[in-house]
DNA sequence: GTCTATAGTAAGATAGAC
DNA sequence: GTCTATCTTACTATAGAC
């Protein structure tokens, strides 16, 4: 991480559209090396963590080469990076569509509706778990800790809007029970033997934050 | 980190007590190096994070060399896993005096003892809630993910078999939204400004974590 | 116990041909 | 776009005198 001393684990979208007919062909085989050397990092990943992987380990696996890695992507930071991105919008996508069908549906209580969406992000936890796992553990590029807690911070006053909206005096509060609850959970998840298992964890967990409604 | 490839972040004490008086003199000198090092390393740790902090850096503030911290702990792990152990001490010995003071006069309600333990939880967070801050950051030495995630997950289990002796019947879930819940406190309380703020926090969570009572 | 100066280390990143 | 061979860089960790 010697040249990123000052510029640690961020990420902009490189499409690199083209136009031309064999260009496009190029583009074609460079798509699926790209995408061939993502599915083989998170292999890497799960298997080794993100310090212990090696640049070599991925491009062997996805049967590439240095060079093709570091013309996809900046380095294995960018990587991992890619990875989390992914993930994070299905969190983000999952979530949403949730809500809104159940919105669509008539709901109107916000606690169901936010349990309704916690149910999604959970969901996804448990379809991705082994790569949630990743995340979760805590190991990754320098400067992602800061990624993370950005992260963390914007679920957390995400939620406490939420609240406050919802007339919940203890909003800030509540929201850091909630989304605390959220993480852990997804931790344990990953780490549970089968889905059965982890869908227990879930079900348990939401049942239990449903007990957090606004007494009156 | 090349030769702790195999024994990642580990730690035992080493406290190497000696009897004959010119020795005992040099002990002393020893033992206030050894010290100025840990106060040294705490600054450094909170300021910078792990990775960043170079042990040049701690050796300067020390006033002492690289020789003499290599004399007393094995490295940086080594010194970053004391300040960790030392923290971990305080939590513990204060959750178990806080617990044991209310049993004593008589509280029996399990929710009330578990609220009062948590409380003491937060009350050492908020005291060093800067150091706090460092280990719940997440970034650390090579293998400290580990032992983060076994520190959470004896808390887990720790409080689950709390709550399954209190006869509530989600005990696990329960243990993980009280320990997430938590978690995510300590990390919201080392970012707070003042420790006004820090016990504002600690306050709405516990507020909210009673709320979790078993409803009949 | 403490110090300075030195070396080891490895893995990520680059150059430049194809 | 892809490849191989090379390098580099910044630390940490050690050696050995005082």
């Amino acid at each position: 991480m010697s040249t990123d001393q000052a510029s640690p684990a961020t990420r902009a979208s490189n499409p690199a559209p083209r136009s031309s007919d064999s260009a496009a062909r190029a583009s074609e085989r460079g798509a699926a090396t790209r995408s061939g050397l993502l599915t083989a990092a998170r292999a890497v990943f799960i298997k080794e963590g993100y310090a212990q992987a090696g640049v070599t380990d991925i491009v062997a696996r996805a049967g590439a080469s240095v060079g093709s890695l570091y013309h996809h992507f900046s380095g294995k930071a960018d990587l991992y990076l890619a990875l989390f991105d992914e993930l994070e919008n299905d969190y983000i996508e999952r979530t949403r569509k949730a809500v809104r069908r159940a919105k669509d549906a008539g709901v109107g209580d916000p606690m169901v509706l936010f349990l309704i969406g916690a149910r999604g992000y959970l969901d996804v936890s448990i379809e991705q778990r082994e790569l949630a796992g990743v995340f979760a553990r805590g190991d990754g590029p320098p400067g992602f800790e800061m990624v993370w807690q950005q992260r963390l911070r914007d679920w957390v006053s995400k939620n406490t809007e939420f609240f406050a909206r919802s007339g919940e005096p203890l909003d800030e509060a509540v929201a850091i029970v909630m989304t605390g609850a959220m993480m852990l959970a997804v931790s344990e998840l990953a780490r549970a033997p089968d889905s059965v298992r982890a869908r227990h964890i879930a079900d348990g967990v939401i049942s239990v934050l449903s007990r957090l409604e606004i007494r009156s």
